[in-house]
DNA sequence: GGAGCGATGTCCT
DNA sequence: GGACATCGCTCCG
């Protein structure tokens, strides 16, 4: 067995107290996790390596800026679900509601690097095949069709139970180093260091 | 390889 | 009616 397989063990589901912290420790925590989205029988499967925390009322960036409505509604509920929203007119994002019931806050998940059903992938995101690795899942809309999240099927999905279609695992890869930056596409409360990316 | 920009639907004022 | 947690194309170097 390679080395590299050496610190992981058969992959476990992220349990809800994962969730109950605060977006800026999820969103770091989620990096080198696995998320798996089972389509038509195929599971696909990539590992965040890349993320963003929106902290919610206090967040003038946050969907949750302003207070609930029927679209934000999943960030203001429990832990642990998906909030899935469509963007300019053609995308989806994926996020994951985090801290306890009534405290709404999120992290958006903003690249995978691509583990399983890469074919698949491909295919969903209307790519040749070759050389093309680095635009499968890279940016939120990319990786929401790479995976074939949609609104309709895939928001407001609990992910921290057996039968979800839509999971996050943790496969005991060893944690990976991490830059911080300024979060990226927003107009509003540009300069907080709330954006984690795995390095390399 | 990078800046500029159009496409496009939904939410909220 | 305007903004939007984006993407991929064009054009220019």
């Amino acid at each position: 067995m390679p080395a590299t397989h050496l610190h992981h063990h058969a992959p476990r589901i992220l349990p809800r107290e994962f969730y109950g912290a605060s977006p800026k420790v999820v969103a770091r925590k989620l990096l080198g996790k696995l998320i798996t989205h089972q389509l038509n029988g195929e599971r696909l499967t990539g590992r965040i390596i890349e993320s963003e925390a929106y902290l919610g009322r206090c967040d003038p960036a946050s969907h949750a800026y302003g207070g609930e409505t029927a679209r934000n509604a999943v960030l203001f509920g429990p832990p642990g679900y998906s909030y899935v929203y469509f963007i300019y007119g053609m995308h989806y994002c994926l996020n994951f509601s985090c801290q306890k019931q009534g405290e709404p806050g999120g992290v958006l998940i903003r690249a995978l690097e691509p583990v399983a059903g890469l074919e698949t992938m491909t295919r969903l995101r209307g790519l040749s095949g070759i050389g093309r690795r680095k635009l499968l899942c890279s940016g939120p809309g990319r990786l929401c069709q790479a995976l074939g999240i949609t609104l309709a099927q895939d928001n407001n999905l609990d992910v921290t139970v057996v039968d979800s279609r839509l999971q996050v695992l943790d496969d005991g890869s060893p944690p990976p180093s991490i830059l911080v930056t300024p979060r990226i596409g927003i107009s509003k409360a540009e300069d907080l260091p709330l954006r984690f990316v795995v390095t390399g």
